[in-house]
DNA sequence: GGTATTCTACTCGGATAGAAGTTGTCCGAGTCCCGCCGG
DNA sequence: CCGGCGGGACTCGGACAACTTCTATCCGAGTAGAATACC
């Protein structure tokens, strides 16, 4: 039950990405230098969140990765599932199976404690849920201030953030 | 974000404590079997257990584990903080603090993604919080029906658990 | 017969290997942009 | 002057090690109970 720092940088890079200019796009190593993060490694997760449709990614000469569909859709646990995977935290190995007391329980009823485990997990899942990536890039921006955006926006300037043409892009 | 399995272990066993005459005990070797499952390795989450103040332990012969208190006052949720530790799941590195645009917030006000996973583990833990050990014990009980219930109370005299008398008993 | 004592058997407890998953890195496949050539 | 073409550089993508964590196990420390010797 620990959750994977690669989260944590998949949820901070979408964070940054929703900041840009609407269609603009950075590619990995620009992602992984504005928190000084390992590049190659970043670039791994980033491949992550492309699989599972939260980023676009466009290859060759200027491109790099963008949201696939607008911040206010995307939320946080969409980064989690994309990085951890979308299955349940609990995986119940029935264990009740086992033993001198296997056959007094019917085999259809569910375990009691997975259940409970899982309806824990949804609460967790459902507040997630509740938590878009666009909110998120607003309250970092206004604690950033103007002088902070400005600053943001100039590096991203300088790291070849700029809306882009016509692109294939990938998933 | 992947559950240790003995979280279910250790869930499960105590169900079994819940089930047995008030005051009795049960040792590792007794509590592993009824599931099958490895004695020396059952043994160490039970000692986990001992630490976190779930279960008491005593030591002898005739010794075993017993729930240090009423199986009503114990929780999932203190069964999973003894078997991972009452820690967050979510470790904020603040990476935030590393880049180009480090200063640019200022460092007192908590990270916004931090405080969102913050806030789902706390409705993980709420959920888990309203489930009691006693509870499971009685819906474990309700489904094994009146012949498993006697089964299973053969099973633990069998084993050695009956009440004993004053006894010395660790943490 | 009652009591102190020793002895044994049984239990937990922490220290010790092995396996799995996560973290971190590298090089190849694919794509776009720019310069060049020909019409 | 305009369109097609080739080279080069840049980017993502998946395959490959190092390390941390979890899983599993063993043997020693400590205790309760019973059998024994003694009073």
């Amino acid at each position: 039950m620990k959750t994977l720092e690669g989260v944590e940088w998949a949820a901070h890079a979408c964070a940054v990405l929703a900041g840009l200019a609407p269609g603009a796009s950075l590619n990995a190593t620009a992602l992984a230098g504005f928190h000084e993060l390992p590049p190659a490694y970043m670039a791994k997760h980033l491949q992550a969140l492309v699989r599972a449709g939260v980023l676009s990614a466009s290859r060759g000469g200027g491109g790099g990765y963008r949201l696939a569909r607008p911040a206010r859709e995307i939320s946080l646990w969409d980064v989690q599932a994309a990085i951890e995977g979308p299955g349940p935290s609990f995986r119940c190995q029935d264990i009740r199976r086992q033993g001198p007391c296997a056959g007094c329980a019917s085999p259809d009823i569910p375990c009691d404690i997975a259940r409970a485990f899982h309806a824990a997990e949804a609460a967790y899942r459902a507040q997630l849920m509740t938590v878009s990536i666009a909110e998120i890039a607003k309250q970092v921006g206004d604690k950033y201030g103007p002088e902070g955006r400005a600053k943001f926006g100039d590096w991203a300037r300088e790291n070849g953030a700029s809306p882009l043409k016509g692109r294939r892009t990938t998933s």
